[in-house]
DNA sequence: TTCCGACAGTGGGGTCGCAAT
DNA sequence: ATTGCGACCCCACTATCGGAA
């Protein structure tokens, strides 16, 4: 007798963190840098996402695997031209509930599983991770491999471009939508120093004060705009920016290229150090978390 | 008592669509 | 025709609160 299978199903989250220490209690697996998505297969198909929200249409790519009756969690990814997944590309294709074809032509996804919720009508949420993973393989849908009992596979994404791994207990049941500690999001993280060359006013509970900073490094053409950074700070650090700021105000942007949304200027005196992921197309820092002051630094050696 | 998980609220980049200019 | 802005996706992070430990 089938047990009913609950529709639709929100993944289970990683918290971030570090590479755990016990690792043969761990498995590892990349982190696909994609749009995550459950497909639930009973009869029909289906794909949700992270909210419960449809995309089934939006990806049509997505077939039923030769899989009658299951529901699998894993990533949409877009792939560039070198293999890595890339999101800038995957943006093209995630407003679309209905693709052209020749949008589907242009830009394919590719959908990868990683993990088991049901099989044929019988949950697998309580079995652990390693039981999961070993039907999952079973079933050969193109899975990529996963690394129990700790590897360098964090030293090889980084060397590859990729944005990290996760490890996951090779105990650990699934618990849908839930953020756990069983799985731990290791990011390749890159922390560089920054130039302040202003400020953008918050909102809501920062408004009247700094709601993010405008990011430069200097090249032969001057300060060059690199983006802003809001997160990463305490309240108490936005204080004492907001203070350090204040003799510097400019009316004029130090900046040598445009900077988007309306901000204040100030003299690029100060120097900051920044974490981010990646740059983006645009010569943006990708996922900006600010770290702190650097008054031991000469802004005019911050450069590219 | 302390700690942890969940939630709300701030912020980012890029792409796209629509309204305002 | 151009510009600005919000929505949609991903995301990082802080502050807060209530219940677990």
């Amino acid at each position: 007798m089938p047990y009913p299978m609950p529709y639709p199903i929100e993944p289970m989250l990683a918290v971030p963190g570090e590479l755990p220490l016990d690792r043969e209690s761990y498995g590892l697996e990349v982190k696909w840098d994609g749009i995550r998505a459950l497909v639930h297969l009973d009869g029909g198909l289906k794909v949700t996402g992270r909210h419960g929200a449809e995309y089934t249409r939006r990806y049509p790519e997505i077939a039923g695997f030769g899989v009658r009756n299951a529901v699998i969690d894993g990533e949409v990814v877009a792939l560039d031209a070198g293999g890595r997944p890339s999101f800038e590309r995957l943006q093209r294709r995630m407003h679309l509930t209905d693709p052209e074809p020749v949008m589907v032509n242009l830009y394919p996804i590719t959908y990868v599983p990683f993990d088991l919720l049901y099989l044929d009508g019988m949950p697998l949420l309580d079995l652990p991770y390693r039981d999961r993973r070993s039907l999952l393989d079973e079933l050969d849908i193109g899975a990529p491999p996963y690394f129990p009992g700790g590897s360098d596979l964090l030293t090889a994404t980084h060397a590859q471009g990729l944005e990290g791994v996760v490890a996951k207990r090779l105990d650990s049941p699934y618990r849908p939508g839930t953020r756990s500690p069983w799985w731990v999001k290791v990011k390749n993280l890159t922390t560089r120093d920054v130039v302040i060359g202003g400020w953008k006013p918050g909102r809501g509970r920062r408004a009247g004060g700094i709601g993010s900073l405008l990011m430069g490094v200097f090249t032969d053409e001057g300060l060059t705009y690199v983006g802003h950074v809001g997160t990463g700070f305490t309240d108490a650090a936005l204080d004492e920016l907001q203070e350090a700021l204040r003799p510097l105000e400019i009316a004029h942007s130090p900046f040598r290229d445009p900077v988007p949304w309306r901000n204040r200027w100030v003299r690029p005196d100060l120097v900051g150090e920044v974490a981010y992921t990646k740059w983006t197309h645009e010569q943006r820092l990708r996922h900006p978390v600010w770290r702190g002051l650097r008054p031991d630094k000469i802004p005019s050696e911050v450069i590219l």
